[in-house]
DNA sequence: ATCGTTCATCGCCGATCAACGATGATGTTA
DNA sequence: TAACATCATCGTTGATCGGCGATGAACGAT
C-alpha cells in the first residue's frame, strides 16, 4: 500500500496549483486564444487587474513553464508554451499511471 | 480581446485547486491504483496523516466529484470517479477551447 | 544626461489553506 | 441499554495566497 513518491506528488501539485486561480485560467486561455505573444501592458488591458498583480501571475505561470517569455526591446512578450500545455499531466494521466511527461520534470 | 467567462474560469480553477495539494494528489493516485473502494481508516493508514486531515481532503475531492462516497455499514467507502477523471479539463483542453465537459459543470 | 515607458519586486492586508486534537454524530455489537 | 467503532465537524494555529500601491531597475527616445 505504498504511495506515489512525495516529490512527484509535489511536482504534480505545483502544476495544478498554477492553474488553481481563475485569473490565471483566464490568462492562460487568453494567451492561447490570441496565439501570438503579448506584452504585459496588453494583458493588463485585457484582464483588468493591476499591473503588479498580472506580473505576479505571469511569474507563477512561467515558473511552471506554461508560459514563455521573450524580451523584445524593453518590453517582454509572453506566449503560451504549447509544448508544456500538451504535456500537462491531466488527472487521467496520474490515475492511469502514465510516466511523468518529458522524462520526469523537464518541459521543453 | 474578451476573456473567458469568469464563472467558467472559476469552475476550472476549482477543479485544478482540488489537485493543487501533494497529499490530495497522493490520495487520488492511491484510490486510482487500488481500484476498489477504501474506508477512511485504510486511507489514513496508507497516507500517514491524521484522520481529520484525511477526512478534510476527501471532502474537497468529493465536492469536485473526483472521488465518490458510498456508506457501507457505519463506514464509508471512497473510490475514484473514473468518469470525472476522464472528463477532467486538462490545460490542453482549456487552451484548445474544448467545451466544458458534460454540459458545463455536471460530472456524472 | 534626462525624461518616459515598461515591467519586476517589495511590503502590506485580508482571506484562505493545511494540519492537528478534541468533540460529536451515527451506526454496530455486546 | 451500554460500550465500541467509524467518521465528520469544530476550533485553533501557522503558513500561503491574491490583490493592491509604491518603488526600483532596465531600456529607448529626446
Amino acid at each position: 500500500m505504498e504511495l506515489l513518491e512525495r516529490a512527484t506528488a509535489e511536482q504534480y501539485a505545483s502544476w495544478f496549483r498554477a492553474l488553481a486561480d481563475p485569473s490565471r485560467v483566464q490568462l492562460v486561455e487568453l494567451l492561447a486564444r490570441v496565439g501570438e505573444p503579448m506584452s504585459v501592458g496588453q494583458i493588463v488591458a485585457a484582464i483588468g487587474l493591476a499591473q503588479s498583480t498580472v506580473s505576479q501571475h505571469l511569474k507563477v505561470l512561467t515558473e511552471v513553464r506554461f508560459v514563455l517569455v521573450e524580451p523584445v526591446g524593453n518590453a517582454r512578450h509572453y506566449r503560451i508554451n504549447a509544448n508544456c500545455i500538451a504535456c500537462f499531466p491531466s488527472a487521467a494521466d496520474i490515475v492511469m499511471g502514465k510516466p511523468a511527461p518529458a522524462a520526469a520534470g523537464g518541459c521543453s
